[in-house]
DNA sequence: TAGTGGTCTAGACCACTCC
DNA sequence: GAGTGGTCTAGACCACTAT
């Protein structure tokens, strides 16, 4: 006892070489820029490519990278900031509330979701799909669940089932007097077709946001959104914050 | 042209195995019931065993499942919800406010945070770690920054450097009037230390909620509080929230 | 000591993008 | 067609937990 053990826990490999590529990308590379391909990176460090991946993936995971089928792999900016609380403290579709309507069709929405609406479970409500646009490219996708009664004056209409009756329901939904709404953020993994919207691979890494809108006591409408986990920092509240960023990422000219 | 296709993309494997899998946990496994080994589940389905692990990597970052080393692999519990906007709406340490203060020292703070903070980048502030548990068991750790002319009155006191000099320091920010603070959500993964306080594995994806508390118009302090992203649901406003889970999976009794 | 999940290897082939 | 990242395999060994 008592022998100073230096490396006492020997690090997973990729672990460590997370932190050596990491450092790497503060001190020698610039926003942008290509990195040289994963073949020759697990080359040059003398691991199998699976083991490069694994570091990789973290540092994708983190923020720091982004790859591209086909493409390459590239440093990633910093996140960019997506405001989630205000100016949202109204209902959606108000004002221009950043959000771009799709469509809207009439389903019978999950079982969960049936639930935390009050309707009987095999009710169909409206659901309204929205995308939202920061910064030039895709950042969420959303789908709204409103149940009928949330907007009764429009049971009879007859859009065209396209962003024109998304819309209507949406202006529809102003009408109601807003109580308050309950926001909730969890880890969850991009299903296929919100991938899709959101240009990248299905299981992507997403932060699902449920907001509750809730009216005369009961929860008026129902929002899921998924943002993607790589590019998005959601502020709450005011204000889109501060970089608090890894060390000192030149950006290319 | 015009032929039907059914089935043109072949989904990756790990991808269908998940979605088989997810469905065998809704309704044939009880919340807390431990599945068969990797190995016997990869032979069962007829996979390797690294495209089985891919799969409950998937699941895993969903929360559906928890792996221990040594263990096996469990059905988790739905998420728990945790607050972070509410009952904080005011300093840190305050009232009872579900943290636990741990130590306190006196260290520069990386780049990022020296800016955020009004600081000199190699001025040291004061650190204070903080733990949270709920439910039994823990699901953050936060650094808590404050620049030394936040607590003016405390720069001659010494007290231990344990617990009882973070309490002091949490205690002297209340004298300051709190104008507002910011919140800010974006994923990482859990650091050597976090994890391990975290009952995790290094890389373990976390929340990563930042939060800058606003006095006399500067950034009077400075929160980074890294929650297990497998266990957590962050909730913000009020309420706890309604649980939006995922089918109708039993809890063993 | 037996059994579990975690790490790592050295290959192969596929899907995609760009020239 | 060349080059990239994404998927998949069949093995090996390690670190940890429980008994």
């Amino acid at each position: 006892m008592g022998t100073t053990q230096l490396e006492t826990v020997p690090e997973p490999k990729y672990w460590h070489l997370r932190t050596v590529l990491s450092e790497a990308l503060d001190s020698e590379f610039s926003v942008g820029e290509i990195l040289p391909n994963e073949r020759d990176l697990a080359a040059r460090f003398g691991v199998a490519r699976a083991t490069l991946r694994q570091a990789l993936e973290q540092l994708e995971l983190e923020g720091r990278l982004q790859r591209r089928r086909g493409v390459g792999t590239t440093v990633a900016p910093p996140r960019m900031g997506v405001s989630v609380g205000t100016a949202q403290h109204a209902w959606p579709g108000g004002a221009q509330d950043a959000w771009q309507a799709l469509d809207c069709a009439l389903e019978v929405p999950p079982a969960g979701v049936a639930e935390a609406l009050v309707t009987g479970s095999a009710e169909p409500v409206h659901v309204v799909r929205r995308s939202r646009v920061s910064h030039g490219q895709p950042v969420a996708a959303e789908l709204l669940y409103i149940p009928g009664d949330s907007v009764p004056d429009l049971t009879g209409i007859d859009a065209p089932a396209g962003p024109a009756r998304a819309r209507a329901v949406l202006r529809e939904l102003q009408r109601l007097e807003l109580e308050r709404q309950e926001n909730a953020v969890e880890l969850g993994s991009a299903r296929a077709d919100d991938a899709r919207e959101l240009d990248r691979l299905p299981g992507a890494p997403v932060l699902v946001v449920t907001t509750r809108f809730i009216a005369r006591g009961r929860t008026a409408a129902l929002s899921m959104a998924t943002y993607r986990a790589d590019t998005c920092r959601l502020t709450f509240g005011d204000a889109g914050g501060v970089e608090i960023h890894h060390g000192p990422t030149r950006h290319a000219s």
